[in-house]
DNA sequence: GTAGAGTCTTGACCTGACTCAAGAGTCAAT
DNA sequence: ATTGACTCTTGAGTCAGGTCAAGACTCTAC
């Protein structure tokens, strides 16, 4: 079976050494072998586990969650079920940001609009708070 | 004139005392004067600056951007022109995260939509990257 | 056998925006 | 005059998710 050291695990998935060794200790990655000299052994599986963190990652969850995710489905056989509700957890969190940033989006463009109309009300206000 | 000490200008800003301190650290506040105990001395204006700079930061803004600009308006006599480039600036941010999110979004349901119909892939591939 | 690249551990540092703690001093109401 | 709330400074801690440094050791290719 053909094993990888740290650093090519990292490179083949993408992502820092430290990384690797950061994931190892918030216990996204089982800890690995070891040479004598100290050296982990990974074998190929790893880099998989490592892609399928990064696109949880991707999908809005937390490494906190990740880490949840990962021991329910490897430790205790959770399915489908599980893993469900996580995902739709994100997708609320994810939809809550959305609208959040939709209304910013509209206020700055009504702040722009009124800049634009020759007035800058922001610009006035801030002018209006540095001596009065 | 009537001054106001940190609390109360903290209180009716809807802040933190701490906050009140580290912005004026951030150079968002100006220095306030001071009793001769050292207690800080602020008008009624520093409330309107602090909810300034607040509805700045709700708009996407980092607090950088708003001395940056609190900065050019009180200090330079910036107009117009000057707000509405940072405006457009934090506009595009919040776009580009707008568009990220969905694209996250796209991807949750998907992912969600697998899961439901039975195969539910990404317990696969955690289970798959557990020992092989 | 040696050079150079890779890896080990521990622990500090980074960003952003606060937040808190300790210990000393001050203010306002009674 | 006292008490209890407030404020002062300095410096550290918080969160997430890494990233870096130092100093020692190991591996691989020539």
């Amino acid at each position: 079976m053909r094993t990888l050291k740290i650093g090519e695990v990292a490179r083949l998935a993408g992502v820092g050494i430290d990384t690797v060794r950061y994931y190892e200790r918030r216990g996204l990655l089982p800890m690995p072998e070891r040479r004598p000299s100290g050296y982990r052994l990974y074998r190929e599986s790893s880099v998989e586990r490592l892609k399928a963190v990064k696109d949880l990652q991707a999908l809005g969850l937390t490494l906190d969650e990740i880490a949840g995710l990962v021991d329910a489905v490897v430790d205790r056989g959770a399915g489908c079920l599980e893993v469900q509700e996580e995902l739709q957890s994100a997708l609320g969190r994810v939809e809550t940001r959305i609208t959040a940033l939709q209304a910013i989006r509209k206020q700055l463009k009504a702040a722009l609009g009124r800049c634009t109309s020759g007035t800058c009300d922001l610009a006035d206000r801030v002018k209006r708070s540095a001596r009065r």
